[in-house]
DNA sequence: TCCAATCTGTACTGATCTGTTCACCTTGTG
DNA sequence: CACAAGGTGAACAGATCAGTACAGATTGGA
């Protein structure tokens, strides 16, 4: 109960800031659309800079417990990489889909040595070795290439989704990935005689 | 010279854009960058917006022409193919490199009914029927389902390249897109075939 | 030379921006 | 009850926002 003003402000920021955008968002509408004042927000967060940064830990937190969460569901390894795409496509289901918030932050603060901008970053990479580690544990010859080529497809989908025409980039992406997967040693048969044939597969 | 004032406002206009983000420039910043008058700039154009338009045309022109007639210079229509990954290694290795224009337009204006974002959403659907249309003459079973795949590619390696911690995302995806291009008629082997899957697929 | 079009500088409007100030209210705890 | 912490509302500062008004300068062509 007391700290939770400071949650509160952040929770709305969050939902306001992803749906209108960072510079869009004035601090009088976001404290009209949260009931909470102007004087309570900036006693919690010195400029609307900090809010931001405060907003992009809680997403980050967010994002990366829900995906992890929602891809562990699916078992092994190799299909815990393959259920990305379908907690992606999921997602761009949702009526608030409106892109990736990091992808969102970095485009609205271009400058790579800004803080927003880097703190985006930081997320990506959180999420590259949550997927590195993962691929690692499927078997693969090169976890952190296979990592970094999912997480492509994985971007790509996502901003595909936001701007593109297309049906189901979600179902592309895996349609790709499935292919990359193809390659690891099978559950079905012996890990050894499948790390072999990844092994001249590369 | 005549109609040269108006260019010159688009122009400087999308450089300043490009770098710094459409809300974060005001009108008064880029008069005092481009030495036109606002007056001038609010003559050709009634409204920011209106500009913003105009640029968000002229660099979908830009782009298209130097990306397709970049991969034209590889020859055969599978090789035009893997070369859009070696343009784009070029474009992210160009100091002014912050990640694509329309994204960062979505970015700000992510309503899709919002004429920047439908804009936005244009330029991607004209890349699209591009990199289609030399997937059919490359004799791609499903031209259209195989320029969706490239293009998650190239959507993905851009925005990791903007954010990422990355080496070689370009480098990345071509790796993946090559996966996906094996598969094509190989030149070695018959060309005639190739141009008679070509003629049918026009 | 004169005309017409275009461009310029400056000052202005009214709205909105981030951030501050201050007097008052509510609430839980001793 | 009293106190302290935290929250409130409203007004304010100073900058900046998009867009306008207007009088004068520049330019090219006949």
């Amino acid at each position: 109960m007391r700290a939770s003003k400071r949650d509160e402000v952040v929770r709305k920021a969050l939902t306001v800031f992803y749906r209108d955008g960072f510079h869009a968002t004035g601090m009088d509408q976001l404290s009209a659309e949260s009931g909470i004042s102007k004087t309570t927000m900036f006693k919690h967060f010195r400029t609307k800079e900090d809010l931001i940064l405060a907003v992009l830990r809680l997403r980050d937190d967010d994002f990366r417990n829900w995906l992890f969460r929602r891809m562990a569901k699916a078992g092994a390894p190799r299909d815990q990489l393959a259920a990305m795409f379908d907690a992606l496509a999921e997602w761009f289901d949702s009526p608030t889909f409106r892109s990736c918030m990091f992808i969102k932050a970095a485009s609205e603060y271009p400058d790579p040595g800004h803080p927003i901008h880097a703190q985006s970053a930081e997320h990506k990479r959180l999420l590259f070795l949550g997927v590195r580690d993962l691929a690692a544990e499927a078997g693969a010859p090169d976890p952190a290439g296979l990592a970094r080529a999912l997480l492509l497809l994985k971007e790509g989908a996502i901003v595909t989704a936001h701007l593109g025409h297309e049906a189901d980039p979600a179902g592309d992406a895996k349609r790709v990935a499935e292919g990359l997967l193809a390659s690891l040693p099978d559950r079905a048969r012996a890990p050894r005689e499948a790390a072999a044939a990844d092994g001249e597969a590369r």
